[in-house]
DNA sequence: GTCTATACAACGATAGAC
DNA sequence: GTCTATCGTTGTATAGAC
């Protein structure tokens, strides 16, 4: 999985400047909007040299996820060794919102939410949805929750995913919408009886 | 004159049907994942029938969506004549919700939720964000909210478009599902001071 | 109002030279 | 590791017969 090493004797870093410049470009105009000839052209190479380092489109988005996806599966599997009590939801968000802020981790989740139909079919697009879906039912466990309960929990979730979106107009730094995601969310998991 | 029935080939109201089989598909499986060639196929028609009734894929859009948005800004009008008190925060949730589930419009809000970046820089695209940043405005003031109260009144909308998504697992009826996302966007909007 | 046939561009992907 | 050149496919859209 570590793919950083078995790079190490390529001069540049062109695989992860492609991945860079891929996520830019798919988050802002669409995956399927994004040709491989924009993203080369952005970097001054050709098509053809992106298949040196993938080989395929979809593979480039499964390059950048899949490291997201293990940082919260990690979370998950602690979170499922930890009693499911109101100060255990508590940390579990505060653990998600912080992973979520980490490099472009923040980026990637937009970039999931803005093109689902486009990778829900894929490898990797079928691996987020599953840690999602494992994500509410810690916070609400479905055995016992009731579909409301079920909902702030994974509006709670949305909030910490789409601060940005929903409040992109606002003038605030990124650490005041972080901090009103959090506590929105908090909110939410607070409040089933 | 019951039209509907009267021939099995060939109907009558070709264009509503294309409508809803393009609604259908591109909901399913994307805008850009959906040609024109599978939408004519479903009909039973050819690709050069659909341009008969509609001049372009963006077209077939734009033609959806453009009752949907004409009765959420009747909506938006009315609550912009009215004080904004909590109560008119409850009533205006309520008559938007309500519009949500005539028809196909619930649809119409996913497929926009689930298609941005396609559909971000048509006309139609840009009149919904629109809309939908008068509707977040009409339900926390943006001269006196808080980012906090902004993202709740977000996170409120959110719930009553997204619930279909967010509950999809689960084992309850439409009617019960529709509940539970007034409940809980009413929630956040009465939480503000 | 729907058809056949086709124009034309763009896409993802590959082969082979350097 | 990047290039040129190209393949095969699919896309939107159009022209003209019926």
């Amino acid at each position: 999985m570590n793919l950083a090493e078995h790079r190490a004797d390529s001069r540049p870093d062109t695989r992860a400047r492609i991945q860079a410049v891929a996520l830019e470009l798919f988050t802002e105009h669409g995956y399927d909007a994004t040709s491989l000839r924009e993203i080369a052209e952005r970097l001054g190479v050709t098509k053809a040299a992106l298949y040196y380092h993938f080989k395929s489109k979809e593979e480039i988005v499964d390059s950048f996820s899949a490291d997201h996806i293990d940082k919260i599966r990690e979370i998950v599997e602690w979170g499922q060794q930890q009693e499911r009590t109101p100060q255990f939801r508590h940390d579990f968000l505060l653990r998600y919102a912080d992973q979520l802020h980490r490099g472009q981790h923040h980026q990637i989740m937009k970039f999931f939410h803005q093109n689902q139909p486009a990778i829900k079919n894929t490898q990797n697009g079928a691996r987020m949805k599953d840690v999602f879906i494992q994500v509410i039912n810690l916070l609400a466990d479905p055995a016992t929750a009731t579909p409301t309960d079920r909902l702030r929990a994974g509006l709670a979730v949305m909030s910490l995913h789409a601060s940005w979106l929903l409040l992109e107009n606002e003038q605030i730094t990124d650490d005041q919408r972080r901090e009103a995601s959090v506590e929105v969310a908090l909110e939410l998991i607070d409040r089933p009886a």
